[in-house]
DNA sequence: CGACTGCTAACTGTTGACAGATAGCCTCTG
DNA sequence: CAGAGGCTATCTGTCAACAGTTAGCAGTCG
């Protein structure tokens, strides 16, 4: 679980190449352009990157630690696949930590949090309403926002790494829709509880919200060409 | 979160020296060896570990990512220090994880894995008889052996890495009595209700053994000398 | 015809040297 | 004597070349 891997509102960018790489890296490997299995030729990209070998390696081990890639001794550095049963325990971690959060975010919130919080869901409402799917950002910048409401920035680190992790995982299944509509409600159900101060009820309607989306996913998941 | 660090039963040890730096470094961060704050020259310790800055730039870079390390551009790398509130931040997160799994383990633990918690706990049971006070490596023994019960790797893997960050920020306490009795007892109550397969109370014991672990670290810790 | 063995090409792991940045010291000045 | 400024030594960041390993292919033998 690293905890200083996010660009933070005060750190400003990372003035080495090395530290560089590594926020293009995760990018590449996020966003596709590295796609799952793909091996990564440390001659090649480095060329790409116009840098030499030595901080792109460094990167490379940054981005295993992280869980998006996977060094094969003397063969190489992949971006990692996860089959059925890893996206399931991924989705139990992710569970684990977003459950205590809100438990957490109910003791804490300030009535400012659960006004900024509120109107992060009425644009998604809008959104949804406008039909304009854009499923990712949205539905992950809602989970990570209670996070953050617990103060607590290792539990933040933790929680973005995951995110990051079953993003990639889910990646090969495409953009499929993510029941935005469902998943709305339920945000909301979640928010209410934790604005009324009721950890515990939030805690389990976040799990139970959660536990859907993993069922959610796996049935995508299954329906999708295999890893191996 | 990284999730390929720890030594594994199947995974032959490293074949590469920046893979055995990794591990040499992490025992020597963790015994105390390398201290809170200290910084780390490269030169010097590459020459200690008999190998060049290169591969150990790389090991460093892990364990910067699994938090054991903390990197400041262009004046290296420091053994990590934690105040009063990230040992709190930790704690919660240990707590997030290993709520959820007592709650997993509940669900999937089978007799035979019963009667080997039952086992651990007696050991620890007799050792305390005894009086010879090893608290460390049993403490942690059986928080991770009931992770392990979930046979959620990741989860695993996510819990040992806080374990670990946990054990350096309370390194500088030195080696206190960790309340052994009581924890002993509190051990037995949440596996009585793992095997009696109620998820929700055996949550419920952990949350709150963990929780009276964090008031005791946060009283030792406040008493001693400070990180800065 | 199939399997095994030895070779070759490509790539990773490692090294030592170079360049730029930082921190501490020393000097100079008000 | 206190503080500012420049200088120097040390160390990190980076690079390019060397060495060892792996995988694939060709050739050979059963």
């Amino acid at each position: 679980m690293s905890s200083s891997h996010l660009p933070g509102p005060l750190e400003r960018r990372a003035q080495t190449f090395s530290g560089r790489s590594v926020e293009v890296l995760r990018d590449m490997v996020l966003s596709g352009r590295l796609k799952p299995g793909q091996r990564l030729n440390e001659v090649e990209l480095a060329r790409a990157l116009e840098i030499s070998r030595g901080p792109l390696r460094e990167a490379i081990q940054r981005l295993a630690s992280e869980g998006l890639l996977r060094i094969v001794s003397h063969r190489g550095a992949y971006v990692r696949t996860f089959d059925a049963d890893e996206l399931r325990d991924l989705y139990e971690l992710r569970i684990a930590l977003e459950t205590h959060a809100v438990r957490l975010a109910a003791e804490r919130m300030t009535a400012d949090d659960v006004a900024d919080v509120g109107g992060l869901l009425d644009e998604t409402g809008d959104m949804l309403a406008a039909d304009d799917e854009r499923p990712y950002p949205e539905e992950l910048d809602f989970h990570r926002r209670i996070v953050a409401l617990t103060g607590n920035q290792i539990l933040l680190s933790a929680t973005v790494e995951v995110h990051q992790q079953i993003h990639l995982a889910r990646s090969r299944s495409g953009q499929q829709p993510r029941r935005a509509r469902h998943a709305y409600d339920e945000h909301r159900a979640v928010v209410d509880h934790v604005a009324a101060g009721d950890g515990e009820a939030a805690a389990n309607l976040m799990r139970a919200h959660l536990y859907r989306s993993l069922e959610n996913a796996l049935r995508i998941f299954d329906a999708s060409p295999g890893d191996t």
